[in-house]
DNA sequence: CTCCCTTTGAAGCTT
DNA sequence: AAGCTTCAAAGGGAG
């Protein structure tokens, strides 16, 4: 599905050698934060296999290399201060400088920034030294935000500013300042994007994420600096506001990869069609199991079972979609093999990462597209640099796969 | 039209 | 405290 169809990405991005994923500085915590998390997550491999025995993108060519370098020039990131602090532990206090100001203000209001904000130069606008400056902000940003429907609870800051009804149902929230790597996304998907016919922003973002991994410590830093200033700027232009105010934001997404291991829920009955009857039965599956949908045998069981109300994904696609994934590797037999769980979400993966120990044992099961049945799969574990799969303790619920 | 995918990281929630 | 979940961006794909 998400892949691009036909296979050999390799068409999508000429001159990949990513065949040879980088290292990097694996394992290598982030400057400010030595935690076992992002040591996890560098372990982390890409859920979209790349069948064909190369890794569609040149990130880590010594030509894109030196692209990279030159994407982190200071003219780029004429934070020299924010950078010259990278090393070092960050001055925690306020004020933010006003380069991280500005950075953030690229994204509160797009039009400031536009899509790569991070592009921008620092001193472009100046930081919301006045409230009215940043009430300026603020409202921007609300106007923002719309476009996902909202149903968050708080949003203290930004009220309805828009005059019909519909805008109001869908209150603009304020939505959580992004992080290292989703600033890193942001800049640098338009030249991945560019360099690659390839415009699936899955695959994009695996691309990211692998060239995430074999960015430079300073490199990373940079963007983690820009991620703390970020929050600290967020911080400052809404003080009352709580991630939680976005849990359940536009209703959609809700606990999108939430029950993974319906046999702790009750059993059979609130397994998931493809749980319950498996990959060779899906003529028995309900119909929006088959579309990938909501599991609705699964959404009257739990009713059922009164345990809470699931508005969201219970059929979860991840143990889908991964099988057709993995079935592009291998047919059918590995399928309970897969790391379905790993595969599937941001959730999972991110639990998976805080499971991570500082010295994971080899994974007792391979990520899509590392299958190392597969000899010719450039992501097996024999050619990855980083097999090292986080996951030294196997999800529970990854035994609920159907096999 | 809606939701999913896919990534990492932050933060809230749950146990 | 540890583990788990949600959300942040993005845009094509799928139903």
């Amino acid at each position: 599905m998400g892949l691009p169809a036909g296979g050999s990405l390799s068409l999508f991005c000429p001159g990949g050698d990513l065949g040879q994923p980088p290292p990097a500085h694996m394992g290598i915590p982030p400057p400010y934060q030595l935690d076992s998390k992002l040591a996890a997550g560098l372990a982390r491999t890409p859920m979209y296999p790349f069948p064909g025995g190369t890794y569609p993108y040149p990130m880590l060519s010594p030509e894109m290399s030196q692209v990279a370098a030159s994407w982190h020039t200071p003219s780029m990131y004429p934070i020299s201060s924010a950078a010259s602090g990278f090393r070092s532990p960050y001055p925690t206090s306020l004020p933010i400088p006003s380069s991280s100001l500005s950075s953030e203000l690229y994204r509160f209001s797009p039009t400031l920034g536009g899509g790569l904000g991070l592009g921008l130069g620092p001193a472009l606008v100046p930081p919301p030294s006045s409230k009215a400056d940043v009430d300026s902000y603020q409202s921007r940003f609300a106007r923002s935000l719309d476009k996902g429907g909202s149903s968050s609870a708080n949003d203290k800051p930004t009220e309805p500013t828009s005059s019909n009804s519909k805008e109001q149902n869908k209150k603009p929230h304020i939505k959580k300042p992004l992080n290292a790597f989703m600033l890193y996304m942001k800049e640098m998907r338009a030249k991945v994007v560019a360099e690659c016919t390839l415009k699936e922003s899955a695959a994009i973002n695996q691309i990211l994420g692998r060239r995430w991994h074999s960015l430079s410590r300073e490199e990373q830093a940079k963007y983690y600096e820009k991620a703390r200033q970020e929050r600290q700027l967020h911080m400052q232009l809404y003080p009352g506001w709580s991630a939680r105010d976005n849990y359940g934001y536009g209703s959609k997404k809700k606990k999108r990869k939430k029950d993974r291991s319906p046999a702790e829920l009750g059993g059979n009955n609130l397994k998931k069609c493809r749980a319950r009857y498996g990959l060779d039965q899906q003529n028995q599956w309900c119909k929006p199991c088959r579309r990938k949908k909501k599991c609705v045998r699964y959404m009257e069981a739990l009713a059922a079972s009164s345990v809470l109300p699931m508005p969201q994904s219970p059929c979860s696609d991840e143990d889908v979609k991964l099988e057709e994934l993995s079935d592009a590797f291998s047919d059918g037999e590995g399928d309970a093999d897969t790391p379905l769980n790993s595969a599937s979400s941001p959730g999972g993966l991110s639990a998976l990462s805080s499971l991570a120990s500082p010295a994971p044992e080899p994974p007792a099961r391979h990520p899509v597209g590392t299958n190392p049945r597969d000899a010719n799969n450039p992501l097996s574990v024999g050619q990855l640099t980083s097999p090292a799969w986080p996951r030294a303790a196997r999800p529970p619920h990854e035994a609920i796969s159907v096999s």
